[in-house]
DNA sequence: AGCACGCCGACT
DNA sequence: GTCGGCGTGCTC
């Protein structure tokens, strides 16, 4: 018997597979889908089953070692969806299958991961104690006779156990554990629904069984969270199961935690910071069907669920539903998919969808359902735009004096304060004032940002690291400054004005370590601070009832970078931020420091607006034709040698002129928003188009040139976030 | 990713 | 005339 089998190659042509020679003992396992180890070039690889074969005319098929798994890792469903996702995004099969799976499943894995097992011990079906004669071994019998089956390691007699095990009297059973205990919860959460809620929740329903997708529009703090628990109940009624994606999993305790607390063990948490024995033995909860329902992040709409009745996603704007590295696939695509196979709806849940999604629920693509009033008839925040223009005069630089009152004001009345900086570390980075001199990173086109805490200048793209400049290296001038500042530079400045204040900060360098979320999270909710001080970290999904003011610091910093949806990102996290106050029975208040204080995402955002900004970018948008008026499809050509780089970027280029349709623009080459990372020099080429035949085949035969050139590399990026 | 094969410079 | 540099191509 001879089996098709896809191994880890990097080269294209490998949606090809290779053809291994089944022996006669192995012929009964094969089963496409599994995982086998195979003698690949000289090496032992991991590779999946997908098709079985003849025997090949023109060379010796190999042998197969061993088989891997007992059942197939990938099911049906999951192989035709990888193959959806390698057409979709011209990505190798093998790379979509392993980017569906666990690490743990992934082929080529290394093995520590798999299925832990405990010792049980248990009656034989067929025992008699008539010879048992011994006290011990009678009150261990006895004690089994009450209990069926128990721990072997729990019976402290070991070597009378060991005896009755000898004689067939008791018979050892290893169990699959799971190394998560659940944790017992009784289920509870019993909410009413408001009316508002009803109703979308009843439109939902009725959609159940097709494969729509709907944009549920809710503002900030109308309880989507319910709707959702509310429709994975019906979900369940229906004996079907359900995805919920959230933006990142870290960030959004409070939602899982609910979701445990109403449906118990049904739930699987597919938790970025689990271990990869723990994230597996949550994925075959998954496959053993215990599990009904699945939360995670962006890679959890791979679960492979059988039956599902409904897919959610959760803030549906949020770009980590993009992945950044290869496949680019995002989660809303594979969710749409999977609904299609599935026969069921695709919800979107945002306050600020993405104008996209936004257009295509306008145009009826998708269907459209609003929250338009926040439970129990909670008041908005009160938000106050302060133009920092006029506040660098008073030599206020940081801080303007509203929001330093707001702040000492809330701190008498003993409520908590969130403070937005969306930039990390003590300062952008050091500069000699003498000569202009820069510390920049030696191996990327970037300024090293200046970490106080640490004394050292990190850049953020490499992670190199350097001591903190001291004296210029140029001029040996000591006269430095440092530009701009960051969380930890805002933390000092406001723990010297507010001597008494607990000051508490959160981003990625305060996160890093496993658990540190969630420390900080509570600490905060248990009002062991009154400050909080963060990058966006702290604008998703988090809930703490006693924050009474939100303090943005520089609402412009996203509004500043080159990209055609710097807007939509801003009015995105400033309305996401500003409902963070006032969630209880206090009256939010909002400040937003900026230079922009005219710019329309500003505005729009501090009266909680989103039509009046969807009215206004969706202008700009078809002006300027960018999406939703057209795709776009980045091109990134990259070489360690510059002048390859862009040389060869201009033949891709004009092969793509040459090729596509005259209604296509193909644009640049340009250099990338960051020209070097970690000594590789990186360029791209942009392409827009509304419809074109050809360009999946062009696309694919200008990977064919590169895919063997080890100088130049090139990757597509389809609907980029970022350009 | 490895590893062999192969074509050119440096040196016994 | 031989050793070894790494650019190129292949892996059932």
């Amino acid at each position: 018997m001879y089996v098709k089998i896809l191994v880890e190659t990097r080269l294209k042509k490998s949606n090809m597979t290779f053809t291994y020679y089944a022996p006669s003992n192995m012929r009964d396992q094969m089963e496409v889908g599994k995982r086998v180890l195979v003698n690949f070039s000289s090496r032992i690889v991991e590779g999946f089953i997908v098709d079985f074969d003849k025997k090949p005319l023109d060379y010796e098929a190999k042998e197969i070692i061993k088989v891997i798994d007992e059942k197939p890792v990938l099911n049906k469903e999951l192989l035709e969806l990888g193959k959806f996702i390698s057409e979709k995004y011209l990505c190798s099969l093998i790379s979509a299958y392993q980017a569906m799976l666990p690490k743990a499943l992934k082929a080529k894995a290394k093995d520590n991961s798999g299925i832990k097992c405990e010792k049980y011990v248990a009656l034989a079906a067929d025992f008699t104690d008539e010879k048992v004669k011994i006290k011990q071994q009678i009150a261990i019998i006895n004690y089994l006779k009450d209990n069926k089956t128990v721990l072997k390691s729990s019976i402290k007699s070991k070597s009378s156990l060991q005896k009755l095990i000898d004689e067939n009297i008791v018979v050892e059973i290893q169990k699959e554990v799971y190394r998560l205990k659940d944790e017992p919860c009784e289920k509870q959460d019993n909410f009413n629904l408001t009316k508002d809620q009803q109703m979308v929740v009843k439109s939902v329903v009725n959609r159940f069984g097709t494969s729509k997708t709907i944009l549920l529009h809710g503002v900030t703090g109308s309880g989507k969270t319910e709707v959702y628990m509310s429709l994975v109940e019906e979900t369940l009624k229906t004996g079907k199961t359900s995805i919920i994606l959230v933006p990142e999993i870290s960030l959004t305790p409070q939602i899982t935690s609910r979701f445990k607390k109403k449906f118990g063990s049904s739930v699987a948490i597919l938790h970025s910071s689990l271990s990869d024995g723990e994230k597996y033995d949550e994925y075959r909860r998954i496959q053993k069907k215990e599990a009904k329902i699945v939360i995670g992040a962006r890679s959890a709409v791979f679960a492979p669920l059988s039956n599902l009745g409904i897919i959610i996603i959760d803030e549906e704007h949020a770009d980590t539903y993009k992945q950044e590295n290869n496949p680019r696939y995002h989660a809303l695509d594979i969710a749409i998919k999977r609904s299609q196979t599935h026969n069921c709806p695709v919800l979107l849940g945002s306050a600020t969808p993405t104008v996209e999604t936004y257009a295509r629920a306008q145009k009826g693509y998708y269907d459209f359902l609003e929250l338009s009033s926040r439970v129990n008839n909670r008041k908005m925040p009160k938000v106050t735009i302060v133009d920092m223009k006029k506040e660098i005069r008073k030599n206020n630089n940081l801080f303007s004096e509203l929001l330093m009152n707001k702040i000492s004001e809330k701190l008498n009345k003993e409520e908590q304060v969130m403070l937005l900086l969306n930039k990390r570390g003590y300062s952008n980075y050091l500069m000699c004032l003498n000569c202009g001199y820069v510390h920049k990173c030696p191996n990327c086109d970037i300024t090293l940002t200046y970490h106080k805490t640490s004394q050292m200048m990190r850049c953020h793209y490499c992670g190199y690291a350097s001591n903190k400049m001291i004296k210029c290296p140029s001029c040996k001038s000591d006269n430095i400054k440092a530009i701009g500042s960051g969380t930890e530079k805002i933390e000092e400045e406001l723990k010297r004005l507010f001597k008494e204040a607990r000051i508490l900060r959160m981003d990625a360098d305060t996160t890093s370590t496993k658990g540190s979320h969630a420390k900080i999270i509570n600490d905060f909710n248990d009002k062991k601070y009154d400050v909080l001080i963060g990058t966006q970290m702290i604008s998703k999904g988090l809930d703490f009832p006693n924050v009474s003011l939100v303090g943005v610091i520089n609402g412009d910093t996203s509004l500043n970078i080159p990209n055609f949806r710097s807007s939509e990102a801003t009015f995105s996290l400033l309305n996401q931020v500003v409902g963070r106050a006032g969630r209880k029975d206090v009256l939010g208040e909002a400040i937003i420091q900026t230079y922009n204080p005219e710019h329309y995402s500003i505005l729009c955002a501090s009266n909680h607006d989103y039509k009046s900004f969807y009215n206004e970018e969706i202008k700009i948008r078809k002006k300027l034709n960018y999406p939703p008026y057209c795709f776009i499809i980045l091109i990134k050509i990259s070489s360690k040698d510059f002048n390859t780089g862009i040389s060869e970027a201009r033949k891709v280029r004009d092969y793509l002129k040459s090729n596509l349709l005259g209604t296509t623009s193909v644009l640049g080459p340009s250099i990338a928003s960051v020209l070097k990372v970690n000594n590789v020099y990186n360029f791209q080429c942009i392409i827009k188009y509304k419809k074109d035949d050809r360009l999946y085949n062009v696309l694919n035969s200008v990977l064919n040139i590169y895919e063997s050139k080890s100088s130049v590399k090139v990757e597509l990026d389809f609907n980029p976030i970022r350009l």
